[in-house]
DNA sequence: CTGAAAGCGCTTACAG
DNA sequence: CTGAAAGCGCTTACAG
């Protein structure tokens, strides 16, 4: 069963191909009547507008594309929920990619992408990525495109984030304040934006309070994916090298459950032997034992709010009015929980 | 800046739009010369053909539509993840839409896809949907169209499922074989052919060890979501209502986290005072305290054959080949872990 | 080996 | 109020 096409609803009416889109449309010079034949049989024949060739004349594709480094995680598919819902309402679909933060599956995508003729691209960098030339090509070829969470600050584009800087700053805070002396850091990856802010953020809280800044205990994952075991590896390492540690400021949360998993097959006390303070706020916890403390982070929002920049420049480009880029800054809170020692 | 097309390179080099797009696509017909030319200069234009015009013509989008509960959900995102790696793999790109488990949103999710003129739609059931009229009209229209995870055996398509029965049996099972005598289940929503499927493997189990079946021991969740809070909320319930109960087979790892995390606030002893297995083995599920016994469902997979078999079926009607429908019905494992007792 | 022409299903400026 | 015509950017059967 072949689609319906405006033709066959012509032919059926007796009238040109050219009412019957006008009428579908509610064009204001077709007669009542008219349109009430028409939309009567385009509903009894379940019409729905080819869409690729609407998209060929109006040159719209009403759909977005999504990059994004990892979907089975829940920081990120809070993300792509938040996209979604809010594409949803004005009508846009969303093509979802993983990078895998492989910085070629991302080059690749993009290009993917533009050739599907999206009409904006949101995208959170690979770790892996380090030159821009995949994203100054979007920019250049006038597609509107927004960055969240994993930006570089050198592409010239909006761009939605928290500010790393602060939230990992007052979650250092939060250590000290609570009675830790000597802080480690792990850190994540080397290369992205937010790896760096978040280190920036627990030195200078250091710095702020008088405490020295020891290299050495700041952990870096050379391995390009934080996870789980990365955790575990780092604690078991951070045991042999460092004794008198107290604290530990971890990059996200999967991490820091990794290295709680592996403090409490050693029999290291939390918050006790050592505090911990996460980041992003996974669900898992808030249900882990003890439950950890961390910087909420707001994905579904964050999402939100991306989608909405990448509709406004959308329209903007659309109406030939000058686009305006915005850094967009979202709040995180800092979730007390067990893992760290309440204020004496 | 506009992007290229097939008539400014024609221009450029002086031959007819047609050679051009012969050239680019290998026809055999056009000498290696002007091929040479045509590619040379298409890339340094960074010639991209116009996918609207090109699904216009072919009838093909190279696009699929995902429909799906939700996303911010472990098995669901690790479907999600396997679907697009394999449709990568095939040239084909995913569009993805989150029915919220509603069955209003779910039905013109199925409608703005196929007005998209998705080249197939991939379809794991909201809770809420009993009719399937919707699914119906997809195959009416001769788009191939493949269930996952929450399938409605009444409709006439491939399935991609696991075996619910069998392993709930098995969970259940495994209770018995460690000692339990007094079995609960928490059953979740009502209509989902999963629930039912998992409810019935539960009850042979009690039956075939000639338990007896209790009804008032199986709590159903009259909310629709199966969450955290509802596994709270039962096993506070099941506290007052049976102090006998001495192990609980629960439909999702999440609903159990709750149970088990008011079991914990409440001193109750697992496996010891209630032995607990859960369903999907979510990652947090070896990461809780006591790590919970499980059921793994293989998430990634799911997606992967999900896809393929999709993919095998537009081929299929493509070259006007009979579409097979297949049940295909993947492994699921029992995962044994610290919340249910060892055999003695 | 090359190209003119038709057509995919729409939208819209224009004429009547 | 209605419709003929052009055109979006491709592909492909056909002629030469």
């Amino acid at each position: 069963m072949k689609p319906v096409t405006l033709k066959q609803i012509a032919e059926h009416l007796n009238i040109s191909v050219t009412t019957v889109s006008k009428a579908l449309k509610d064009y204001p010079d077709v007669s009542p009547k008219t349109k009430a034949l028409v939309k009567e049989l385009a509903k009894t024949l379940n019409y729905k507008p080819n869409a690729f060739a609407v998209n060929l004349r109006t040159k719209e594709s009403k759909t977005i594309g999504l990059i994004i480094p990892v979907i089975v995680h829940h920081f990120f598919s809070s993300v792509i929920k938040g996209i979604i819902s809010q594409a949803e309402k004005k009508g846009y679909l969303v093509i979802i990619l993983q990078s895998n933060e492989s910085y070629e599956l991302e080059k690749k995508q993009i290009d993917l992408l533009m050739s599907h003729r999206v009409d904006g691209i949101l995208i959170s960098l690979a770790n892996g990525t380090a030159n821009f030339n995949h994203l100054n090509e979007v920019i250049a070829q006038d597609k509107p495109l927004v960055m969240f969470d994993k930006i570089a600050k050198i592409v010239k584009c909006s761009k939605v984030i928290i500010d790393d800087r602060k939230a990992a700053y007052i979650a250092t805070q939060h250590l000290i304040d609570t009675g830790c002396k000597r802080i480690a850091h792990f850190r994540g990856a080397l290369l992205p934006q937010n790896s760096i802010d978040r280190f920036l953020g627990y030195k200078k809280a250091l710095l702020d309070n008088n405490m020295p800044y020891d290299p050495s205990l700041v952990y870096i994952c050379e391995c390009g994916d934080m996870s789980f075991e990365e955790g575990k590896k780092n604690a078991q390492q951070l045991l042999k090298d460092h004794n008198d540690v107290d604290g530990i400021f971890i990059n996200t949360d999967l991490v820091a459950i990794g290295a709680m998993t592996e403090f409490n097959k050693q029999g290291v006390k939390m918050p006790d032997d050592i505090a911990i303070v996460g980041f992003s706020n996974w669900f898992m916890s808030s249900v882990i034992s003890p439950t950890l403390t961390t910087i909420d982070q707001p994905g579904y929002l964050m999402g939100k709010t991306a989608f909405k920049q990448l509709y406004k420049e959308i329209k903007q480009r659309k109406n030939n009015k000058p686009v305006v880029f915005k850094d967009i800054v979202l709040d995180t809170d800092l979730v007390k929980r067990e893992s760290t020692k309440t204020v004496s």
